[in-house]
DNA sequence: TCTGGGGTCCTAGGACCC
DNA sequence: TCTGGGGTCCTAGGACCC
């Protein structure tokens, strides 16, 4: 979806069309916005300029990239670079229920649909009648028109022989845009292109890429195989050689199972154990019972419960400890979550407290733990990354 | 310019077991 | 006397993604 947490305010506040919009922050001084319903003036808006707080921008409007801002970006730093954007908080319930259409119009055209998050997906358009028509472009076409005709928002699709070329293609043309990328075009539209684009090439490796003369992934996918295998180990080597060459054999998943759960958040300033007992001890509190709530309102439990701080200098540390028993209890994951926090150094002062319950197993209609679903022979799953090659 | 929140997967060492 | 060869589970950290 073509920056899709703007889009949806866009459809809320029409008035706001061209202008920059960047999504991001929370909390502080803009919830007023919300508040005040869709009629507000537009003078009435709040603006980035003199934002003081720790958000970051989750998604800007393509008339606020004009600015160089962008997604991740800290909004005090949006703020100087575009002082007259104007800043809406992040409404996710909202989002959510935008994903959820624009997923069901998509599978009702195209069943084998895999989630990627609120606004991505996959979609297999093998076995889709007319998904071969134009090398895809066809059925692309059909799948932006329904969404757009239904809810008004954007998207990009990309075609191509598999998961790894198709999600290079999407970006090609945004917003709105529609690329068919076949195989005998790696040379030309892939190998051009940076070593960065490539899903699962992020800074670490890009820069260790870089700092061996490799730029592009045509630079990549001259390196010998056996060299990528020496310097980047054996599972890594071989998946960055694969990737130069387009090669990805994995399927679209369409159902899996959530692995973890967690609530996490970022204080206003940062905090101590002892000077900020009492606050510490009330946020560490409510972290637990949300994550119970998301537990129990998706019908699972967890083994495992964990704690992660992130230090002032941003360092992250993790606590974990297995339970003999599942739980979706809040008091239980508070006094597990307490005994991991007693093993952390608790002298420097941190910026963000997070518990986590992984481990997890739904429960069945008994109210117990499901056994954990064994892999069908049937249908196999889908390799692992590393044991692909 | 001091940098969110919610996830997944991989690696690696140690415990423990047969 | 200086010592195996699996396998699984637990824990911590880190890269990466949306």
């Amino acid at each position: 979806m073509d920056a899709f947490y703007a889009s949806v305010e866009l459809l809320r506040y029409p008035q706001l069309k061209g202008l920059p919009v960047v999504i991001g922050g929370g909390r502080r001084g803009v919830d007023s916005v919300l508040a005040a319903g869709p009629e507000l003036p537009l003078e009435a808006f709040p603006r980035l300029a003199g934002y003081t707080g720790r958000g970051v921008i989750t998604t800007a409007t393509y008339a606020a990239r004009q600015f160089g801002v962008g997604s991740a970006m800290g909004l005090m730093k949006a703020a100087r670079l575009c002082p007259q954007a104007i800043l809406l908080p992040v409404d996710f319930d909202e989002y959510r229920k935008f994903s959820r259409w624009f997923k069901s119009i998509i599978t009702d055209i195209a069943p084998l649909m895999e989630d990627r998050g609120v606004d991505e997906v996959y979609i297999d358009f093998t076995d889709v009648p007319g998904g071969q028509r134009e090398g895809g472009r066809v059925l692309a076409r059909l799948i932006q028109k329904s969404i757009f005709e239904a809810t008004g928002l954007t998207c990009s699709v990309g075609v191509a022989p598999n998961k790894l070329l198709a999600k290079m293609a999407s970006e090609f043309n945004k917003p709105n845009g529609i690329s068919v990328l076949h195989e005998h075009e790696l040379r030309d539209r892939i190998w051009p292109l940076s070593c960065r684009k490539v899903n699962g090439i992020g800074p670490k490796a890009e820069q260790k890429l870089v700092a061996h003369g490799i730029h592009t992934l045509g630079d990549l996918a001259q390196r010998p195989r056996d060299w990528l295998l020496a310097h980047f180990g054996k599972a890594y080597g071989a998946w960055l050689h694969e990737a130069a060459w387009g090669r990805d054999a994995r399927p679209v998943v369409t159902e899996s199972e959530p692995v973890s759960m967690s609530r996490e958040t970022t204080f206003e300033r940062d905090l101590h154990a002892r000077h900020d007992r009492a606050e510490l001890s009330q946020v560490f509190t409510q972290l637990c019972e949300r994550v119970a709530a998301d537990l129990q309102r998706k019908g699972y439990v967890g083994r495992t419960i964990g704690v992660k701080l992130r230090y002032d200098d941003f360092r992250i540390v993790t606590r974990d400890q297995t339970l003999g028993e599942a739980t979706a209890d809040a008091a239980l994951i508070r006094r597990t979550a307490g005994l991991c926090l007693k093993r952390v150094d608790l002298t420097r002062r941190f910026r963000l407290l997070g518990v986590r319950v992984g481990g997890l197993q739904r429960l069945g209609e008994d109210g117990l733990p499901q056994p954990p679903a064994a892999p069908s022979a049937a249908a196999p799953t889908a390799p692992a990354m590393d044991q692909l090659f």
